[in-house]
DNA sequence: ATGGCCGCCCTAGGCGGA
C-alpha cells in the first residue's frame, strides 16, 4: 500500500496538480488537508476519474477541510470534532484492514503565548484533547493504523532550517513539540518517515510562499507527518518527500509525503 | 535573516495560513 498525505491548499484550485501527483506517485490512499471546500462541492466525479472510487470528505466553506481518497473500499467513516468546534480537521476510515486517520492540526497564529493568542491556545488544547482520546479505550493502538496529515509542528531540530531561530516561532516551540510527542506516545505512534531518514538529516515538507526562491533560501519546516502503529512498523518499506510539486506553477506551500507499506 | 506571499470570500480588504 502506498499512502500520500498532502496539504493541497485548495483542492479546487489545484485539482490538476492532484492529478499530476497521482500520475507521478500512483498512491492507493491520499489524505488531503486544507481542501477549502464544503462536502457538496468537493470534485467527486473528477477524483473518481483518477481511480479513487472511495472518497470520504469533511469540509466547510473557505477554511480547513480534509479528505481521504482511496482505491480500496472505505468503511466506518468518522469525522471527530475537537475543542467543541465543527471545523473539519479530522477523518477516520478503514481501508484494506488499516485504520486511516487524516488530520489537520490548527496552525496556531503568530504569538506563541496562549494567554494572549487564542489560536495558539486552541492549538495546544487540540493536541491535548487528541492525546487524551488516543490514549483512551476509544482507540486500539494494538491494531494496524496510519495517522497522516499536516500536524503543524516540526518536532526535531533537523525538521527546521534553524532550530535556534525558530525556538520562539509557532510550529517549533518547546511546548508544541512536547504536546506532539505526548500525542505520538498516546497512540504508540511510530514516525514512518524518520524510520527511514535519520534524525541527523534535515527534512522539510513546507516552504513559505514569501521566499523569492524557496529552493535557494531553503528555509523549510517538516510540518507534515505520517505515523503508524507498532503493528505496521514491520510492514514499512519506504518513505519520501515529493519536493517536485513545489516547483510546479502556482504550487501549494506544502509538498506530498509518501509512505510505502508491504500490505 | 526575515517577510518581500498566498487563497478565500456576498470582488475587495480582511482573515487565516506558518
Amino acid at each position: 500500500m502506498r499512502l500520500v498525505t498532502w496539504n493541497i491548499n485548495s483542492v479546487r484550485l489545484r485539482f490538476e496538480q492532484l492529478a499530476h501527483m497521482v500520475e507521478a506517485l500512483s498512491p492507493d490512499v491520499v489524505c488531503l488537508q486544507e481542501t477549502k471546500v464544503p462536502c457538496p462541492k468537493f470534485p467527486l466525479i473528477e477524483a473518481r476519474a483518477l481511480g479513487f472510487d472511495h472518497i470520504a470528505t469533511s469540509g466547510m466553506k473557505s477554511y480547513n477541510g480534509v479528505a481521504i481518497l482511496s482505491r480500496l473500499p472505505l468503511s466506518d467513516i468518522r469525522a471527530p470534532h475537537w475543542c467543541g468546534r465543527e471545523d473539519c480537521r479530522h477523518l477516520i476510515a478503514q481501508a484494506g484492514g488499516v485504520e486511516v486517520h487524516c488530520l489537520y492540526v490548527p496552525a496556531g497564529g503568530d504569538i506563541p503565548d496562549p494567554a494572549v493568542n487564542e489560536k495558539f491556545a486552541h492549538k495546544l488544547a487540540f493536541l491535548d484533547e487528541l492525546a487524551a482520546w488516543y490514549a483512551s479505550e476509544a482507540f486500539d493502538a494494538s491494531r494496524p493504523a496510519i495517522l497522516a496529515g499536516d500536524l503543524n509542528v516540526a518536532p526535531l531540530d533537523t525538521d527546521v532550517w534553524s532550530h535556534k531561530q525558530l525556538l520562539k516561532v509557532v510550529s517549533h516551540t518547546p511546548v508544541e513539540v512536547d504536546k506532539l510527542t505526548r500525542l505520538a506516545q498516546a497512540g504508540g505512534w511510530v514516525d514512518a518517515v524518520r524510520h527511514f531518514v535519520p534524525p541527523s538529516e534535515r527534512l522539510y515538507t513546507w516552504w513559505s510562499y514569501r521566499a523569492l526562491d524557496w529552493r535557494k533560501a531553503d528555509r523549510g519546516r517538516r510540518l507534515d507527518h505520517v505515523w503508524v502503529t507498532p503493528a505496521l512498523k514491520g510492514a514499512l518499506t519506504g518513505a519520501q518527500v515529493f519536493q517536485a510539486s513545489r516547483d510546479w506553477p502556482q504550487p501549494s506551500d506544502h509538498v506530498p509525503v509518501v509512505v510505502d507499506l508491504a500490505l
